[in-house]
DNA sequence: ATATTTTGCTAACAACCGTTAGCGCTTTAC
DNA sequence: GTAAAGCGCTAACGGTTGTTAGCAAAATAT
């Protein structure tokens, strides 16, 4: 067939991993197949391997670049010298932006990180669960601050969540709305539901 | 093996559906195979052909049978006399009600439903996308009324709906509050959210 | 110019997939 | 009691899956 063609300074593998994310992302990781994933990358299914190890390895690549991306801002905003109210705008944004931008990687590691091996399935779990407990720990301080109604911190942080993951409808959408008027749409929105009244 | 256990008034079908739910939500409906269910209903793989027509047959009435559960109570909301926000917090609570009781099939409705065929895929897509705009009309109405805050009544549907699928979400957590506090934590971000300020 | 590494190809593998055919046992209907 | 229908079994099918072996060509390094 011919070369896999890259542009600037991405490798091989880090073409197939950008197809491989739009692919997983359209028909799901097990309903992918390394045939179709070799075809979109202009190549035949066996010449894959010689850039990676396996598929699985391309899910795990994708799951933890998007983790770590989100864990690492964690750090920047918790040590930040703001309000509690404050901390969680700058980590909605955040959120709002890598899914309006970068979403095919981002809805890949929301939606089929089920279907890691282990021990990386163990250990992207582990990393959720500790950046949700981060989360709502933000949220508790604002809660005992007074300036976030009395909530189950919890809960407040799935449901955050879980509605950024719904931009995905707007990616598919025909009458979108720009990026950014979104983002302030669902900031205004999630925002002002978590507020004191 | 033996026979397909029946209670109550469900037909032997009725339990293979409902394995075949709690089957698609954890593995997915491509990963799941037909001789996993059978050994969860108790029986061999081909027995299950005396009762459904294939795979995606199961998919297909699981789909279906909740967007009409959805489809039917919007009737009931739309034709009520209530305001705006009274109508949002109904549906709200059904969807969230349906979440918590009727998870496996509710989950696999909006997870898996890319993987039905034609025709059924976009009847499906179609039925959906009026049961959002029927949503959005309410939300509008509640803007022009005053009630609500000026947003993109699209883009609050899409919040509202995914927030509410992390409810799975809850339902995998340890330390879990109770089902009806739940409800009235979601319900107050949310609808606190929309409302005027 | 030569040697080495990188990259892609064809062919093939073992495993698993959804599904069907055909046979016997068990339950139900008359 | 006998006929019909319902239900589960074993065996097997054609197809698809991820992956490997082995070889040729192209790019790179010396």
């Amino acid at each position: 067939m011919g070369r896999i063609q890259v542009d600037n300074k991405a490798s091989r593998k880090d073409v197939i991993i950008q197809k491989a994310a739009t692919l997983f992302k359209e028909k799901g990781y097990q309903a992918a197949s390394m045939r179709e994933l070799a075809e979109s990358v202009g190549v035949e299914a066996a010449s894959l391997y010689n850039h990676i190890h396996s598929k699985t390895e391309l899910l795990h690549i994708i799951c933890f670049h998007v983790a770590n991306t989100f864990t690492d801002h964690m750090d920047i905003v918790e040590a930040s010298k703001t309000s509690a109210i404050e901390k969680v705008e700058q980590l909605l944004r955040f959120h709002i932006k890598r899914m309006v931008q970068d979403y095919e990687q981002v809805y890949v590691s929301d939606r089929e990180w089920k279907h890691l091996a282990e021990p990386y399935l163990s250990n992207f779990q582990n990393q959720r669960r500790t950046y949700r407990k981060r989360f709502a720990s933000i949220i508790q301080a604002g809660i005992k601050a007074g300036s976030i109604k009395k909530i189950d911190a919890a809960t407040a942080v799935l449901i955050m969540l879980h509605a950024i993951s719904g931009i995905e409808s707007w990616h598919r959408s025909k009458a979108k709305i720009n990026g950014k008027e979104l983002e302030e749409q669902m900031i205004s929105i999630l925002i002002g539901g978590l507020k004191q009244s």
